[in-house]
DNA sequence: ACAATTTAGTTGACATTATCAACTAAATAT
DNA sequence: ATATTTAGTTGATAATGTCAACTAAATTGT
């Protein structure tokens, strides 16, 4: 395959997943939050204690848009924030019990809907699905740059 | 790899995905548009004389949202609605030279980008790449469902 | 033929999501 | 000490998306 063939077909995946993904991004399954916040949510649940400035680094996420979402999250019971004793500027964040019992939830909820796509497919099949992806990522990362629909 | 790995494999390559093509979510290369506009002028572009609501929903859009968005780009001279002969509800959806000439613009350059991308590959690294990503959409698609992060 | 229903698209009101700049308070650097 | 940087908040505002009501044209059923 030339190169300009496979520019196009890199083109047409990112199309196809962009397609994919902009399904869920309103209401996210089951849960009662939408994909950013789920994400949130998400990051701070897999790193307790993890600073505003990181989720929003590593989510891309505007600080004020994150500040607010965060005071939601608190004031809805999700999130507690603790000072942090050494930077009293800091704050660290931690889901409440509530919180992680929702994500608990929710994971449950993704967990048990990509179960039932990938029982669709045989074994081998999915077996093809998770090393293409795994490749996938494993190729982008090196290539790096970004996507392009 | 058993049943669980593999559902975390997936879920995993989501997030992977997600978070890809969230980087590109705001200013979208080197186009004025958004993301969300790019994909709704390709559209018109791909198929001149589209009907809006053919549109809305192949990109899933509300059809409210996406009235004002084609008269945004009427008003700013991408677009020109013709009334169809045939049935007199309808607008038949074509771009203008100059609406043409930017899709052709930002074509440009996301191919570039894209192959800037590929060429930090080797050509096998490229072909099992393309590989990998015509797999995962052919399977995808029988496996149906959504995308689960 | 003609009333009832459906369809394409628009408009108004509104909610949500995101961005930018100004700000406070704490930490760090000169 | 003073200046600069950093973490986070707040106010103003823009962009994006949603819902319901609406107009006009087409289609359906009788």
């Amino acid at each position: 395959m030339s190169l300009n063939l496979q520019i196009e077909a890199v083109r047409r995946f990112n199309r196809f997943y962009t397609r994919r993904v902009g399904l869920l991004r309103k209401t996210f399954l089951g849960t009662p939050w939408t994909l950013g916040e789920t994400r949130v949510l998400y990051e701070i649940w897999l790193h307790p204690g993890i600073l505003a400035r990181d989720v929003a680094e590593r989510l891309d996420l505007d600080t004020a848009y994150l500040s607010r979402l965060l005071a939601r999250f608190e004031r809805e019971g999700q999130l507690k924030r603790e000072k942090s004793a050494r930077d009293g500027r800091q704050f660290e964040l931690f889901l409440t019990d509530v919180g992680s019992q929702q994500m608990v939830a929710a994971d449950v909820l993704q967990r048990a809907e990509t179960e039932r796509s990938l029982k669709a497919l045989s074994e081998d099949e999915r077996k093809e699905l998770t090393e293409a992806m795994s490749r996938i990522e494993a190729l982008l990362s090196k290539a790096g740059g970004e996507t392009h629909a």
